[in-house]
Formats: structure tokens, sequence, C-alpha cells
RNA sequence: GCCCAGAUAGCUCAGAUGGUAGAGCAGAGGACUGAAAAUCCUCGUGUCACUGGUUCGAUUCCGGUUCUGGGCA
């Protein structure tokens, strides 16, 4: 049976995407998937830098705003509303093109990682919440390693999420997770796949960076903030982690300028870009666009264009 | 013009009663399999402003110069 085929175009933030997609979709019948953790949410459009409805020259954008900003969202919902759209894209005749900064949606997905066993549970997290709290981290490491060696010496004791959830596994399954781990990078992706990531040297990302936060606070970044603490949405929720979101709260509650809070969001954003860059060099099968070897994202398109058919995707 | 205080890593600063120096931030690298815009790890040689002097030895003490704050005129 004939691999389906896919194309994913990410990179690090503000490196461009979002433009360069539109002509490629145009440009090769494709459909684009949103893999990004943040623009699920409605109501969350200039910090999150959503692309408007109205600038979508009619291209079908799936997995934007499917999430109220109070609901969770995790990789297996991404990989299971992924897998929907893509099926509904192919059965179209169409080109299935994945867009977005979430690394780890994008493996998950182009790996078909099960993720069916090892639900999170919620009391036990929490439990081991507290512990952390009362007696410090080490002491849930320590229960790890008691529980599942081969796991913990794969963590670092402060890593107290992936700690938690490495319990959390070995409980729910009885197997190591480190073992599960290991199982899922061996098999290969099911797709006929090209992973194109998009970049450009670091300094001009910086300062494209900065130019971006700025134009966010232009557009009305603090409004849009404040319109979702008044909906009700507490600080604690995954949406309002978000970077530029968590800075202008702090602000607005006082516990810093407005200032501080936009230099911090740039810093942010410049920390995040950077841990983007360190994931896609990690990744195998990575085709690397760099910005500043193009004359223009039309050249882009036409090298992308070139691998697609060579590659037998269009 | 005079007086006082500074001048140490890209930035903010600490420090040695004289044996060439260290934190935070920035920056760089890395990890990552059900919170991922999250979470976590690693990495610090720099004419210690310049210039004379004292000394076995000065960035550290003394003098001068320059610059920066503050005060007095």
């Amino acid at each position: 049976m004939m691999k389906k085929p896919l194309v994913i175009l990410t990179g690090p933030t503000a490196a461009g995407k979002t433009a360069l997609s539109l002509a490629l979709a145009e440009a090769a019948g494709g459909e684009i998937i949103s893999a990004d953790s943040m623009q699920v949410y409605r109501g969350m459009d200039i910090g999150s830098a959503k692309l408007p409805e109205k600038d979508r020259r009619g291209i079908p954008h799936h997995l934007l705003d499917v999430k109220d900003p109070s609901e969770s969202f995790d990789v297996t919902e991404f990989v299971r509303l992924a897998d929907e759209a893509a099926e509904g894209i192919w059965s179209r005749g169409h080109l299935p093109i994945l867009v977005g900064g979430t690394g780890f949606y994008l493996q998950a997905f182009l790996k078909g990682i099960d993720f069916s066993e090892g639900d999170p549970d919620t009391a036990l997290r929490e439990e081991l919440n507290a512990l952390a709290e009362r007696e410090g981290r080490d002491a849930v490491y320590e229960i790890l390693q008691a529980e599942d060696p081969a796991a913990a010496s794969a963590l670092h004791p402060n890593n107290l999420k992936r700690v938690i959830r490495a319990i959390e596994y070995r409980r729910l399954t009885g197997r190591s997770i480190s073992e599960a781990n290991k199982e899922q990078q061996e098999t290969g992706s099911p797709y006929n796949f090209a992973y194109f990531v998009l970049t450009l040297p670091r300094e001009e990302l910086y300062a494209r960076i900065d130019r971006r936060v700025d134009e966010m606070f232009a557009e009305g970044l603090i409004e849009e903030v404040m319109q979702l603490r008044e909906s009700g949405l507490d600080s604690g929720s995954t949406a309002l982690q978000a970077i530029g979101y968590k800075e202008v709260i702090d602000a607005l509650d006082g516990r810093c300028t407005m200032d501080e809070a936009r230099a911090a969001v740039k810093l942010g954003t410049r920390h995040y870009a950077k841990r983007q860059l360190t994931w896609f060099r990690r990744e195998k099968d990575v085709i690397w666009l760099d910005k500043s070897h193009f004359e223009d994202d039309e050249s882009i398109l036409r090298e992308m264009l070139r691998i697609l058919r060579e590659k037998g995707i269009i």
C-alpha cells in the first residue's frame, strides 16, 4: 500500500511559516493543519499570532479555535484531531500541510505514536506535586528510583513534570516509560512526508521577534488578555501559561510595569525560539530552509515544490 | 574650579587586610513520548579604566591622568 503524502512546514517562532504556508497550499493543492499548542484556543489570537480568517485566502485551516481557553489540550488530542483532519483532506484529494512550531506535536503525529495506554491520573499528580512542595523534588525522584530505576536514570531529579509522569506511567501500565519510548522511537513514519524547517540567522530571527512583539502590543495584546480574564479564566490554566499572556498578567496585577512585561515577552519568545531550534536539530530527516540562502519566499517555494515532486508527494 | 564616591565578564554588581577574580541576568549548547509557548540540565580568562611608585609580586596599597555619578561653589 502506498504511503499517504504529507508535508510539514515548521521552524522557530516568527520565522515566517504562515506566509509561506499559504503560498505552498495554493501551489500544491493543500489544506493546512495547524500544529500549534496555543492557536487551538479561541480568543487567543494576537498573542498566538494566529492568521485571521480574512487573510486565509480561502484555504481551509484545521485545528484553529477548537478549544475554549479554560479547557486543557494535549498531544494525544492533537494527534487524534490531526488524524481526523488529514483523513478528510486526503478524501478530498488534497495534500495535508502541517504548519506550526510545536515540535512535540509534529513528532507524535508523524510517527503515529500510540498514547492509548496510561491515561493521566490527576489525583496522583496532585499528590506527588504536594509531596514535592513539602519535602522537595528529590523525595518524588526517590519514589521513581524505587519503582522504575531505568526511567529514573534517564531523568533529572529537578524535572518534576517528567518524574511524575514516569511514576504515573509505571503505576498505570506496569511498564517502564523509558522502554515504551524506546519502542516508539524505532517505529518509522507511516507517511510519505517532507519535513521542512524554515529558519534564518539567529540575529535576524531575534530582531524579527522583537518587532513582532511590539506589533502584538500595538494590535491590542493587553486588551485581549483583559478579555480572557474577564471571561473568568483562571491564571493556572494551560492557555495562560503562554508567552505573551503570562507576562501581561503580571503587569496587570502590578508585579511589574508594562514595559518590563513587554521586555519579558521578547526575552521569553527568544528563549522559546532557541528551544525550538534545539528540537528540530535533533529530528531526523529534516530539510532546513535558511531564508538567508534564498532570494525571497518565491524561490523558497520553488525549492519546496522541487523536493515534493522528487519525493513523489505531489 | 573644589570636595566626595565610583571605574572588575555584553549588562548589573560582589570580592580578595597584596599571590592575576565570581554571582545574577544576557548569550551559547543540550534533554524532551498524554501540561511542550510547558518542564528541566550544562557552560564564566576578563588588558579587574590608564599611568607611575612601593613590593619578590599590585587588579588589590600610594600618587597622577581620564571618564562617570553626587555635592559645594
